[in-house]
DNA sequence: CTGAAAGCGCTAACAC
DNA sequence: GTGTTAGCGCTTTCAG
């Protein structure tokens, strides 16, 4: 591996020209330059990002911790990240926990142990919180991706999506449709991470004078599977429901296939929306109608405000970046899986 | 952030012996052991791997290149190789080129500036291969993830999938259950990536005596949008089609949408089937039957060999590794796309 | 068994 | 403008 010194020695200069041509610090003469520019190239030298690292005392990468990699709205918010600290000339780091906290600890270990300058959490609630707090004060800076909890201030640096408002949104353009026998899945425990989307689909029902249905409400994860079975149990539960609110994507997809089962028709039969708007969405037949939540925003101001915490000193940061930066409000996209009821 | 010679003076030793507590290494007292852990402990100590990396001259960190985050069939094969070079200490850095050569370049760059120790490399087609092959010769372990050109040895380390059985095995599936007249749409140029699977389903047509449709064969991209758009195209040409092959699930999953577009009934009308099996292939409706690719056993295969090389010494290994491991035959997974011919 | 010392490759003051 | 000089935090011979 060619190092700085083979260089310098070659242009007949000392590492720190070498390190100020690279760098474009300091002042260097014209024709120095050149001649470390040809040894450079000559070599084919590359700096050694680890030493560059060790001596600056912070690493060039900024880690993204992801509860599940194998929920598809990750590869989007990775993808995204992944960009936008690029564009910072940093590195990205995948820590998937996998839901498991050894390996979390295992993961923020390593970032105390400078794996990386900065940390992005994407699910906030499946990973211990106090942990990062704990990380946090130990003078690693940490922002939450998706903090989705408007009643309580989030513990930590975050991005704040107004999922109450999705909630609300989907809610309403189901009743706008005429819907009044409407059903909800869950994509979390009733207190879980969805709840607030849950609270704004009953507010707009209450504020249309529509009242929820008896056993009209399923919790379960957030996944296909689970949204389907979901899909199933409410179905059977509230066999004339026209229409089913789902608190994510992944759920609403899984009422689509338990619609699907049934032999029901989407939409004829029964409307279907979800929120977030991953790709899927899209790719699916009948294509989802959703709310789409602003992932790419989000994406790029968690990572404006990990780089700013990362630019600062101590633990605290001195002038402290706002705690809490609101991404835009979601909007309504609607596609093939929501129309007027009683068409079928 | 504390460092270990402060747990060393706390300890009352010397950096050495804390060192070689920790890595086991060396004998150490069991008292002095004692003192030592105990001081981590209190400390809260945490080794910089920054260091650890520049004074072993390797990072602990394995890079996997992918040319784009947004084929579903990345985080399936990212979260596979993620877990498999964690259990071995080493951590994943997701390079993500978004099909830019510039992009790529840069990654590389960083690479050999000891961004990772080893690469792994998934879409090698999309990748330019000239590059990886200089990155090898300056001594960088590199291992292709998914080599599918039997003919062709590959330029670098590499696992082999049989993609020539999987076409092979999805046309006898669709052949066996009585069709004949079988379309394919592929995910790649004739010429491309998926040109031996396509083989395989070629040869499986003439062994069984089936002649190839006029006009039945169409190219497009690996995407659900393209795979329907193909699907459109290829029922507009030959109406009476009983089947389609695709080459990969994604064009399948776009065939099934061409197919509800049409308000044909799969597999009533049409049948349809694939190849990798992806999670999306059981999660929609109809289920895709598919042959399935052995992802996360090529994912380990190929940690595997990373390991290898990577605990070698030069450019070009002494006991270099075989170039070519191969993973598992694909096999048949029967779900709700196929089935008997004229059923509609 | 434990300590001393020499780096790993680069950056950052501060001299010249 | 360019060279000198210290480290960054850890590993690793090699003495003692």
């Amino acid at each position: 591996m060619t190092t700085l010194a083979e260089v310098a020695r070659k242009a007949g200069v000392t590492g720190a020209t070498v390190s100020n041509v690279l760098r474009g610090r300091g002042k260097v003469g014209n024709e120095t330059r050149e001649r470390v520019l040809a040894a450079v190239r000559e070599l084919n030298y590359r700096p050694n990002l680890t030493a560059r690292a060790l001596a600056e005392g912070k690493p060039q990468t900024v880690a993204l911790v992801v509860s599940s990699i194998a929920n598809p709205f990750y590869p989007e918010f990775a993808l995204a990240v992944e960009q936008a600290v690029r564009k910072l000339g940093y590195f990205l780091v995948v820590c998937n926990t996998n839901d498991d906290p050894a390996q979390e600890r295992a993961y923020l270990d390593a970032i105390v142990g400078s794996l990386a300058h900065g940390v992005l959490v994407m699910n906030a609630d499946f990973v211990q919180i106090e942990e990062l707090v704990a990380l946090r004060q130990r003078g690693v800076p940490v922002v939450l991706c998706m903090w989705e909890k408007p009643d309580t201030p989030p513990p930590l640096p975050s991005v704040a999506v107004d999922f109450f408002r999705a909630g609300m949104v989907a809610a309403e353009h189901l009743i706008k449709l005429g819907h009044r026998r409407i059903g909800a899945v869950l994509g979390s425990e009733l207190s879980g991470n969805h709840i607030w989307r849950y609270r704004g689909f009953c507010e707009a029902m209450s504020r249309a004078g529509i009242d929820l249905l008896e056993n009209g409400t399923v919790c379960g994860h957030d996944t296909i599977d689970a949204g389907r079975n979901a899909g199933h149990a409410l179905l059977a539960a509230v066999p004339d429901l026209t229409a089913i609110f789902a608190s994510n994507d992944l759920p609403a997809l899984g009422v689509l296939q338990a619609a699907a089962d049934l032999g029901l028709d989407v939409p004829g039969d029964l409307s279907v929306i979800g929120i977030t708007d991953i790709q899927l969405a899209h790719q699916v037949r009948p294509a989802l109608t959703t709310v789409a939540v602003p992932i790419q925003e989000s994406a790029e101001l968690a990572v404006e405000m990990i780089m700013q915490m990362m630019r600062e000193k101590g633990p605290e940061g001195s002038s402290a970046p706002a705690m809490l930066r609101e991404a835009s409000v979601p909007r309504l996209v609607v596609r093939a899986s929501t129309a007027r009821p009683g068409k079928g």
